[in-house]
Formats: C-alpha cells, sequence, structure tokens
DNA sequence: TGTACATCAGTGAACGCGCGTTCACTGATGTAC
DNA sequence: TGTACATCAGTGAACGCGCGTTCACTGATGTAC
C-alpha cells in the first residue's frame, strides 16, 4: 500500500506544527513565511499544502497544539497552590524572557491572535478556558467565584508583565518589572501563606520548557 | 523662497503618524505596508521617503507619539484615585474592546513592540515609564514603593485583560472577562473606598479616545 | 503689474524580493506474481 | 528470489501579488526684477 503508514504523516505533520509555534513565537505570525517554517521542519515549501490547507489552517493548528501543551505543563506542576506558584515564579523569570520561541504563545502572539480567523481565534479560547480553570481549581476550591476572579487576574497579569519585560530596551527596568509583577503575583496568590517557599525563580523545573 | 513653510511639512507628517498609528493598532505593523497607509493619510506611497528614513523610523515615531497621546489623555482625568477608577472603566470597556484603532497601543501592539528595533523599544519603555509614573501618583503618594507596585499590577492587568477579551471568540465569554477584570482592578484599587462611583463604564468620557 | 525663474512637496512607475499557493515531477518503498 | 508496478510524501520551479524603497518628474507657489 503506501510507502509510510499513517503514524509516519501525523509525525511530520506534529514536526511542522512544532517548528511553526517556536517560529511564531520568534518572529510572530505575520513574520513567518511558509518556506522558512518548512525548512526549519527539514522540508521544502512544496510540502506544505499535503499536511494543511493554507497558513490559516497551520495557524489555528498551532495555537490548539501550544495551549495543550501549556495545559499539560500546568498540569504537571505540584499540587494546589504550591504549583500555582511555582508556575509564576518560572513564567516570570529572565529566563523565560529572554527565550520566547520555548515560552507562552499567549505573551508572543495574543495581539496577532486578535486579528486572526474565527477558527484560530476558537482555538485559543477553548485553550484559555481550560487554563483558567485548571489555575481556578488551585487556588482555594471552596470559593468558585473568587477563585475564578483571582486566576483572571493571575493570568492577565503575569501575560501582561510579560510582554511588557519584552517590550522594554533598558534590562535593569526590565528586570525590576518581572521581580515587582512576581511580588504582585505571588500577593494576590497567598496573602494566607507566610513563608512563600524560596528559591530562585530561575530553578524553577522544566526551563527550557516554560510555557 | 519655499512653497510652503515648515509648519506645513509638519503637519503632513504628523497626519502620516496619526494615519499609522490607526493602521498598525488595527491591522498590525507587520499587517501594514506603506502604500496603504499613505493612502489613508490621503498621500501616495512616493512621498513617505520625504518624512522618514524607513519603516524602522516611522514605527519609532508612531510609539512614541501614541505614548504621549495616552499620557495627554491620563492627564486630563479627574485628580486622584478616582482618575484612575475613570481610566479603568474606560479601559475595560466593550468599547474599547471593539476599536482597537482608536485604543491603547500597547494592548494592540506589544508583541510586536517586543520584536521592533531598539529605537522603537526606546521609544516604548519611555512611554510606559512616564504611564506608571502618572498612574502611580494618583495612587497613596504617601507611600511611592506600594504605589509603583499596585501601578504595574493595574497595568499589566488592564493589557492583559483586554487582550485576552480581544483574543477569545465567544461574545460572551468575553463581555465577562471584561467585568471580572474591572472588579479585579477595581478591588485592586480601592479597598479602603467602599462606595465605588457607579455609572456604567460605557459612559466614560471620551470613548472615541480611549487609549 | 507682469514675466522668468527657483523651490520642493508630492506623484507614480519601477526595482528586486519574499509572500502564499499550485503543480508536474521524483524516487523510495511495499505489493503482486 | 526476482522483476514490474502502484503508491504517495516530498521536491523545487513557477504563478501573481504586495512588500519596502528609489527616482525622474510634475506643478503650484513665492521671489526677483
Amino acid at each position: 500500500m503506501a510507502r509510510y503508514g499513517q503514524e509516519h504523516k501525523d509525525a511530520t505533520r506534529r514536526r511542522i506544527i512544532g517548528a511553526a509555534g517556536r517560529r511564531f513565537k520568534r518572529d510572530g505570525i505575520d513574520g513567518s513565511g511558509i518556506a522558512t517554517l518548512m525548512a526549519d521542519a527539514g522540508l521544502t515549501n512544496g510540502a506544505f499544502y499535503a499536511h494543511f490547507r493554507s497558513k490559516d489552517d497551520l495557524i489555528a493548528s498551532v495555537i490548539d497544539e501550544e495551549l495543550r501543551l501549556q495545559a499539560a505543563w500546568v498540569d504537571a506542576l505540584a499540587p494546589g497552590r504550591a504549583g500555582v506558584e511555582q508556575l509564576v515564579r518560572a513564567y516570570l523569570s529572565p529566563e523565560h524572557r529572554d527565550r520566547p520561541d520555548a515560552g507562552c504563545p499567549s505573551a508572543a502572539l495574543l495581539d496577532e491572535i486578535g486579528r486572526s480567523d474565527v477558527l484560530t481565534q476558537e482555538a485559543y479560547t477553548a485553550g484559555a478556558r481550560t487554563l483558567l480553570e485548571q489555575i481556578a481549581a488551585r487556588l482555594t476550591p471552596e470559593d468558585p467565584a473568587v477563585a475564578q476572579g483571582r486566576a483572571l487576574s493571575l493570568f492577565t497579569m503575569i501575560i501582561g508583565t510579560l510582554q511588557v519585560s519584552r517590550a522594554v530596551a533598558d534590562r535593569e527596568l526590565s528586570d525590576q518589572l518581572l521581580v515587582q509583577g512576581l511580588g504582585n503575583a505571588l500577593g494576590l496568590l497567598g496573602e494566607e501563606q507566610h513563608t512563600p517557599p524560596a528559591g530562585p525563580y530561575r530553578t524553577a523545573p522544566t526551563q527550557q520548557e516554560i510555557r
């Protein structure tokens, strides 16, 4: 029958999506051409349309996949509130700021997602819902409404802080914004918690895969 | 001597910058071509290089101008804490969400600014510093450190919230995020303040020029 | 007051280039017999 | 076991188009005399 089984084609598709995710987060969606990201995946431009109907189709697939990976990363954190603290420390680290290609798709692409077509926005919607629920579930599960509000505060604050820290030319100010943002986030998280487990935020787990 | 005085050329330059600001915020920086934004300004593509050295030069000028306008808008708000509440209500309104071209440059362009050249990032840095100081100055000026932290929390939270509300395909969820974000922001603002002046956020002043 | 000239903001065609997309083709593999 | 054939993932040239940028030119105006 076929030269390779379906699993080979699926693997190639996933490879393209992975390479495109990294490229998009580094250079922007508009700033990434098909030929470039196919080369990233070790292929030539022509093969693209055997896997995707259009660039828009790819974009939606990438956003879907990126948010799934992020959800899996959040699931793997320590249980409960401690995991959220872990998340925040890793998220607002200089390492995350300096490696957008390995980082959070929201921080790197939110503006562009806001200008994307409906399929991409639907993928983002589902992903963001999941993340907000995951965070809320770790915060005071006895009061869902409060937890939901705090989850949204945290989510928007850490995204905004990382974006501003990346947009700023002054390194010192950028570092300061991260530290201050971390303080704000931890404050928001744990007024009840008296001694937040110390440890520099640079030793957060799976640094390379901060999302 | 010259056909027109220097003020004519300056006016044209400002007109291009204004048109480009609106276009950038609507379609993205990468998504806006020189010919299109010159047509927006009532000119043809060729005239562009009599006013700017390059597109990058324009981008830096646009970011500088957009943040100056935003600072002026913040200055015109009611004095003190009441002005910040006014700001937050206008910022997290459905009207602002739905008119990015007339809105906040940070919410529309932060990702792209993070990928822009150093001149653009320097313009953004100066503008963001001013805005953070303006907000901080309105919050408990007796304790600058606390005010600074809260200003950053507010700034990043409202930007993040607006971006997420724009990226989400579900209108109902989007509205809900704005309301919840507004609650969070007001909570952050005024634990001391018992009855925040009501009035729907849609009647915030200078709606058209929310920034 | 009337004419010749200089100025220069703006025009619009053209440049090479990379974009998203199409398509005739290649060639490594599995199957048939 | 060896040969002919079918499959189809991937190649790479080509398509029209819009990009950022350049440049020879236009034509309305102010100045000189």
